[in-house]
DNA sequence: GTCTATACGAAGATAGAC
DNA sequence: GTCTATCTTCGTATAGAC
């Protein structure tokens, strides 16, 4: 099979791998567009020539991860109510854990999140792993599994020191304290 | 007593009020001094007239909640170590709660949040109260602390609806869990 | 595809009049 | 004390050459 026109590829790859690192390093308002072309060895012009914009750029970032979470949504919709709360205690301690770079991206991004339609879907997937995660419809139990979330996710944070499994474990106790499935 | 020159102290007492609410709505990084200008009824330059800038305008903002948690701390400092738990457990809440806004706001300048002198010494006493929070000197303990913090800031931001008592029962809970203090 | 050069606007901050 | 006017810097984005 032959290569996808591989300098298009690599300097657009090189532009994505970048922005993540900038914008987890100093969050995403606080990057600019100069920064990510210096960082990828390319001009501002470059950069603009492969994305449409700044958010175009994030969404570009984010999309590995939205992906999978989307992935774990449909999953858990073939499952019942208990199988899949197990199943989004452990898949959604993986995701964080994997992605945390794009946690920390998140985070910078919240306050203004509902303005950006490129992040919509994974929050609103999001959203609906936090039901599959209370396990009931019991108003407590919902909150709860929000708080659970809000812990998870600052545990996450800034975690780039720690190991993978070190960071799982961790989760997993704090998890199953809160939702008492321990 | 004479009156502190009313008419200095009051616009100071509007630009840091109308500060917080843009702050909280929007985010630090979003809301210019201009925005904060409009939204007092004066200009710009009077702004910065009051303040040396930006981030003194924040520093202003956050005081009243960085003195209450430096007050705990203090506090917490004369107690036994089982003492000092059980009232971090509770003032953390009550602060959490009653200063929910200053939480969105320091949710904002997280990522710079090491580059603001400004803040150095609330982040300090919220390190030092995880650390009460705790109750021990195990590292998993220690991260668990740290994780409910999380849960529970997350919890009290974009929480303007929910009555202070409801936001209260719901973190009780769910630090308790966590925390094996039920 | 990638570059240089540049337009355009907004931000923080200052100077000086009132 | 508060204003208008201005300066400087920096951001996104575009135009056109190579």
């Amino acid at each position: 099979m032959a290569a996808t026109t591989p300098a298009r590829e690599r300097t657009r790859r090189e532009i994505v791998h970048q922005a993540m690192d900038l914008f987890q390093a100093r969050g995403y308002n606080a990057t600019s567009l100069q920064d990510i072309a210096t960082a990828a060895g390319c001009s501002k012009a470059t950069v603009l020539y492969h994305f449409s914009g700044k958010p175009a750029v994030l969404a570009a970032v984010l999309e590995p991860a939205a992906a999978d979470v989307a992935a774990l949504v449909k999953a858990a919709a073939e499952l019942s109510r208990a199988d899949a709360q197990e199943l989004a205690i452990k898949s959604f301690i993986d995701l964080a854990v994997v992605h945390r770079g794009v946690v920390d991206v998140l985070q910078d991004i919240l306050p203004v999140i509902e303005q950006m339609p490129e992040v919509g879907q994974l929050v609103a997937d999001g959203l609906q792993l936090s039901d599959y995660l209370a396990g009931s419809d019991d108003p407590l139990e919902q909150d709860l599994a929000k708080f659970a979330i809000n812990g998870l996710l600052g545990e996450c944070r800034h975690a780039q020191e720690r190991t993978d499994d070190d960071l799982r474990r961790l989760c997993d106790i704090a998890l199953r304290r809160i939702l008492r499935r321990a």
